[in-house]
DNA sequence: CAGTGGTCTAGACCACTGC
DNA sequence: CAGTGGTCTAGACCACTGT
């Protein structure tokens, strides 16, 4: 390897030298962004041995310690493994190679080669009940957003979502566009609010009859009923929702890390 | 906050002062333990304020970086947030007070007051088919583990598993107890294996005839059928199972973080 | 303003893998 | 043996929060 940094040569973020000027992203994390696009791009395929933390630092101009925490938060998104003594491996994992980025329902309808859609039908501020006021950790009665989705494929209704979300402002949301927008990206980038964790209950059902004429199918259907309550990087449970997914056209995946294995 | 070291009065595992002796668990590892053990004897609650970085170091006579590890991945872990220029808090979700260490079937079943059972229908050598060897990533016809189990709670089935295991040495777990030990553990303690990570598909379905016996449910009853790969953190899958949960009797509890979220 | 977390450095020794 | 990740230090400057 050579000892020159590769870096900053028309590259759109720039490692900066030292603290001189102000630093436009953090070192570590520009390095993330170039180890995720090589993965992309099929630079460093599944099982390969990617270059040490040494060899790193010396080639982007940055110590090991920083190359060392850019490699530790892909090791902790799944995307690299470390062997003591060999070195640092790319996974094999589906949650790899497809995303990374932000699975939803809208991608994963397009990655079946469908197309994703979805109606909204109903939302206005209401005020909480008990259970609502529970989930979102406010007081009975506070005002909060309930918004009724329809999600379809090809047309054809998949799930039919309730969610309740509450936060500064969020009355606002009634005029939002929710059709053509992820929920997700206009929290994240009208409201300034980030989604870090969610906790989720599922379990399997039969449809009633309003879900039932929602989705198109008999009363009585094989269903799978989530409860989902949604947390922002400040741990502050922002959304709560339910929705009936329709159990032979839909299927939820999961990966579990470290402490949440059930076995 | 006095500046003297409150370790190694009595604490089983003890901070070595620096590398002088043989250090029995990494410094930044046994803060963590201490943390954890704050939340759970209760000493720290959901919501609390905890010592800056700076103050653990001081306390305990490490350094800032090192005290930062321990908490960043108790972070990870969902167990603190952190909020800028303000300090560190301890988390209010359930994954917090709850488990911590592994939430599993027996666990699960024993916190509802039930008392967990597992029966084990079948277990024997067999040759891996297509679908087993894609999910192991092992070629087709090398010897696998089946293993077909019954769990029960208060002596009422609740679901059916059916595991596909390939490591070395696996055909000796034909003679091991697994009624009676998580399998989980046996990997663990005599196998040396690690179980790190898991990717599980959910969808919705009606129990067929086989299992509806052994359930003791109609035929067509609502159930969550489940595939799920586990992965050591090596990166190997070791085991790959189908499961079929009784859909009125069980609800499966997930926790997503960061790139997992589906909105 | 003092205190917090966020980033970063330039070293160091260790245990482990491979040759 | 040289190379890897695992741990650790004692500093440093930054951006941010509170008073």
């Amino acid at each position: 390897m050579a000892p020159e940094a590769l870096i900053g040569k028309g590259m759109e973020p720039t490692f900066m030298h030292h603290h001189s000027h102000k630093s436009p992203l953090p070192r570590y994390y520009q390095l993330k962004e170039i180890m995720r696009e090589k993965i992309i791009s099929g630079a460093w395929k599944p099982g390969d041995l990617i270059p040490s933390e040494r060899e790193l630092g010396e080639q982007y101009g940055i110590s090991r310690m920083t190359a060392r925490q850019a490699i530790t938060e892909l090791v902790n998104e799944g995307m690299f493994y470390r062997e003591q003594g060999k070195g640092t491996f790319v996974s094999r994992h589906k949650i790899t190679q497809q995303l990374i980025r932000l699975t939803g329902f809208t991608e994963d309808i397009s990655a079946r080669g469908q197309a994703p859609a979805t109606r909204v039908l109903n939302v206005t501020m209401i005020p909480a009940d008990e259970n609502v006021a529970e989930h979102l950790r406010i007081r009975v009665g506070l005002p909060v957003l309930r918004l009724q989705r329809l999600r379809l494929a090809d047309d054809e209704p998949l799930a039919v979502e309730r969610s309740h979300l509450y936060f500064i402002g969020c009355e606002q949301l009634v005029d939002d566009d929710l059709e053509h927008q992820s929920l997700y990206r206009l929290l994240e980038a009208k409201y300034g609010i980030q989604l870090i964790q969610a906790e989720q209950e599922l379990e399997a059902g039969l449809t009633n009859e309003e879900d039932s004429k929602l989705l198109h199918l008999p009363i009585g259907s094989p269903a799978l009923y989530t409860r989902r309550t949604t947390y922002t990087n400040r741990d502050q449970p922002i959304e709560y929702a339910r929705s009936i997914y329709s159990g032979s056209k839909y299927t939820f995946y999961t990966h579990m890390m470290r402490n949440q294995l059930v076995l």
